[in-house]
DNA sequence: TTATTAAATAGACCGACCGTCTAATAAAAT
DNA sequence: ATTTTATTAGACGGTCGGTCTATTTAATAA
């Protein structure tokens, strides 16, 4: 009786995916949707793209996602916490000063636009620019994207503060801002000038003007 | 006899349209796809929305242009030519001192993203994000436009440095290129944040780490 | 073992939109 | 009236996102 309400007899017909495996298969079909709005953004990125990637049809697409609004919500979140947490592995590491840190993470960001040929980028920046031709649910997201990003990098930059590397009248927050308002700049020149210089020229811009020298 | 040889007789058959309705229609065209392009990117903006703007047919359209990749570069042009004038006008303005004329562009910036509801960005910074979609004969245009620009803001940077505004030994080809790497990142960011901010944040930024002071 | 049922998959189909191209029309000279 | 050339109208084939239906699969009930 108890234990019977609190797990249904299972009906007739074929049972549900196994979780896991229905997690596999989504988890495929996000993967392939990562790769393809980091290289060519939202609009231009097909549904048939991703389905072919992975050798998914078209009808269990949409019986993991609702739409392809659905599914560019999910892979803006997605790509948000995966970035997030690649950035906190690079400003987490007590192994090196603060602004070292940062560096380290462009020297990783420098290595990944140049290993997929200049052709990728931020995935976040790529929807940011389309924001004019992209459903505006995802503005929302975008911005707290780059919020979180900025948090991690002010805390970064608070700690370079109190180690006196850099001012201690600094705004960390603004600068935070700022760093990743030209970061995005210099992740769109990747492609355009085929070079990873535009990461390490803004970057090295950033740290002489912030640090105390 | 000479007459005729600088002016043809004409032959039979429709007359081409008279060389100033030409150009006006293709004017018009040129001025529709600016706006587009400018809001929206390349694979967002269609040849159908242009011609809808301007009410042309659509074979009249292949009549002034032979193919959309074509009228794109015609547009790429054109916008770094206007563009860079528009910067002229602001930088060469020597009633005021160098680095406020900058600032002169920046705020001009900001009232006409403002004027557009943050829908506008800068048309090369639109298609350098989408480099990884659209014809890579663009590229090196839109490479050229980026050189140009930062050349006049590297003008006006030697003016301050020398009138001891900025650094004696400031290399102001680098700074430009930096300048212009931000200020794409600060652009795109009006578009998420809704608000002109990035514009003078960024500008404020740079203006302050190059500044003597 | 067979019938029933429900989930998952396969992919056809639809309407809209896209860039390009060809046929139709217009405007001239012969 | 015919011929010729320029301009315009819109057809065409392909791609797209989304929907739908048929088929297959995997379970349970009879």
């Amino acid at each position: 009786m108890d234990t019977e309400k609190t797990t249904p007899k299972r009906r007739r017909g074929r049972p549900p995916k196994d979780k896991k495996d229905y997690n596999e298969t989504r988890e495929a079909l996000i993967r392939a949707g990562l790769e393809s709005l980091t290289e060519k953004g939202f609009v231009s990125s097909s549904i048939d793209d991703v389905l072919k990637k992975e050798k998914i049809p078209k009808g269990s697409y949409y019986h993991y996602f609702a739409s392809k609004e659905e599914f560019g919500k999910e892979l803006v979140d997605r790509y948000i916490d995966y970035f997030a947490n690649m950035l906190k592995k690079h400003l987490d590491d007590s192994s090196l000063p603060p602004l070292e840190r940062l560096e380290s993470f462009v020297n990783t960001a420098a290595s990944g636009v140049k290993r997929h040929n200049f052709k990728r980028g931020c995935l976040i920046g790529n929807l940011g620019q389309e924001m004019s031709s992209i459903p505006e649910s995802f503005r929302v997201r975008l911005q707290k994207g780059f919020e979180l990003w900025q948090s991690l990098v002010a805390g970064c930059l608070e700690e370079a503060r109190r180690e006196g590397m850099i001012c201690a009248d600094a705004d960390c927050t603004k600068l935070a801002e700022i760093f990743w308002t030209g970061w995005e700049g210099a992740v769109m020149r990747t492609k355009v000038d085929q070079s990873e210089a535009p990461l390490f020229d803004y970057f090295h811009f950033f740290t002489r003007c912030i640090s105390n020298k």
